[in-house]
DNA sequence: GGTCAGAGTAGACAGTGCCTAGTTCCTAGT
DNA sequence: ACTAGGAACTAGGCACTGTCTACTCTGACC
C-alpha cells in the first residue's frame, strides 16, 4: 500500500548473491543460529519477503550456502594440489614416471599432504560453513548439494588417482582409498571444528594421517 | 494466578529426565530444528516456563544431551571392544601376551574393529546427536560436554594401549595414533550420518580403515 | 502500447525463546 | 509443631522469527 517514498530502485538487481555473501559473513562470524532471513533482509537493505523470491525457505539458503562451500572446498583442494606437481592435476593428467618406492615422499604423496592441509585450512577458516555441509538431514540432502559433493568427492578422486599414477598405490584401490582419505581428512575438520584440538594438532594430525596412510595403503603390496 | 484445577501434583518429579527422554527421541526422528522447549513442556504435561527450572538456556538442553550422547557412546565402544577379549578393556588391562605380527589380525586388531564398528553403528543410530555432539560451536563447548568428550577420548586411548600392549604398534605412537584413529572413525561417521555414504558401504569403509590403519601404524618401526 | 511474469512490499499469523512476577510445594531449622 | 526459604512450576508478556497471502512495481517481449 504504501507508495515507497524512496528513490532507490524497485529491484536491487543482484539481491541473491548479496544474501548469500551476507549469509556466509554471519555464519562465519556468529554461526548458524544467528543466521536470519529477516535480518540479512534488513542488511541488504529490502523487505522482510524480499529473500523468498529466491530462497523459498530458510533451508533453500542453507542449501545455497552448503553447494557453495562444496565448490569452493573442491577448488581450494585442487589448486592446492595442483600447485605441488609442476602441472594441474584435472582429469586425466599425465601417466605416472614410474617412481616406485613406498610412497610415504613421492610427488604423489606431496599432492595428498598438500590437499589434505588444504582441506582442514578450509575448515578453520570456515568451522560453520563445513558443519552445515555435512550437517545430518533428516531427509536425504537436496539435488544441488548432493551434487556439488559429489564434485568434491570427484576431485578427490582425480588427486588420489594421480598419487597412484606416481606409484603411491595400487590403481585398483583408488576408489577405496579415496573415500577412506575423504573420512579421515573430514574427522580431523570435524575435531578442529568442534573445539575439540588446536589448530597445531590439526597440523601435525594431517602429518601422521598422511603418512599412515600412504604407509598402509602401500603396504597392500 | 489460576487456581491450578488439575488433581496432578504440582511437582512433575523428575522433569529433567523426562525432558532430556523426549528430547532425544525428537532429536532422532526429526532432527535438531524441530527441538523446541515449549513442544517438550508441552509433551511432559507442564507449562512452557517449567524447562526453565532445568534448563536455562535452549542450548544449556543441547548441551546436556550431548554430554549425554558422549557418555553413551563412550558406554557403547568400550563394551565393544571388551566383548572381543576375554577380560574387560578398562584401563590397566592385562598386559600383552606377546603376539608379534604386523597387528592386522590380532587380538588388539579385533577390539579395535569392534569399537570402530559401534561407533559408526551409533551414526547411524543417533545421526542427528552425534552431530549436536560435534557442532561447531561459535564459543567453545561447555564445561561439562568438554569434560564427557575427554571421557570418550580417554577411552579411545584405553582401548588403543590395550592394542599396542597387544603388539599392533609402537606404544610410544598411542597418543597420536589415537588421535588419528578417532578423526577417522569421526568422519565416516559424518559421511554416514550427512547420508553421503549407505551403512553397508560405511561397513566396507570401516573395515579398510582398521586394515590400513594397522598396516600403516605398525609399518612405522 | 498492452500484457505478463518476476521481483519486491506490506501485513498478518502462529510459533518460539526468554524474562518476570507470582504461586505452590517440600524441606530445613528451631 | 511451626515457620522461613528455596526450588519447582504457572501464567503472562515481549521481541523476534519463518511463512503465507494480497498487492504493487518494473522491465521485457509481442
Amino acid at each position: 500500500m504504501g507508495p515507497m517514498p524512496d528513490d532507490r530502485p524497485f529491484h536491487h538487481g543482484n539481491l541473491r548473491a548479496v544474501l548469500l555473501d551476507q549469509a556466509e559473513t554471519v555464519l562465519r562470524e556468529r554461526g548458524i543460529d544467528a543466521l536470519s532471513l529477516r535480518e540479512l533482509a534488513r542488511a541488504a537493505g529490502v523487505s522482510h519477503g524480499a529473500p523468498r523470491s529466491h530462497f523459498i525457505d530458510r533451508a533453500a539458503l542453507l542449501d545455497a550456502l552448503a553447494e557453495r562451500g562444496f565448490v569452493r572446498l573442491a577448488d581450494e583442494i585442487r589448486g592446492a594440489a595442483a600447485r605441488t606437481s609442476g602441472a594441474g592435476a584435472s582429469g586425466d593428467g599425465a601417466p605416472g614416471d614410474g617412481t616406485s618406492g613406498d610412497g610415504t615422499s613421492g610427488r604423489g604423496a606431496s599432492a595428498l599432504r598438500a590437499a589434505a592441509s588444504a582441506y582442514v585450512r578450509f575448515a578453520v577458516r570456515e568451522p560453520a560453513l563445513l558443519d552445515l555441509m555435512f550437517s545430518a538431514k533428516v531427509v536425504g540432502p537436496s539435488e544441488a548439494v548432493a551434487g556439488a559433493a559429489e564434485r568434491l568427492f570427484a576431485t578427490m578422486t582425480d588427486i588420489m588417482s594421480t598419487a597412484a599414477e606416481a606409484g603411491a598405490y595400487d590403481a585398483r584401490d583408488v576408489g577405496r582409498l579415496t573415500l577412506l582419505l575423504s573420512a579421515t581428512v573430514q574427522g580431523i575438520s570435524a575435531l578442529v571444528t568442534s573445539g575439540r584440538i588446536t589448530t597445531d594438532q590439526s597440523d601435525a594430525l594431517v602429518d601422521d594421517a598422511i603418512t599412515v596412510f600412504l604407509a598402509g595403503a602401500s603396504a597392500g603390496r
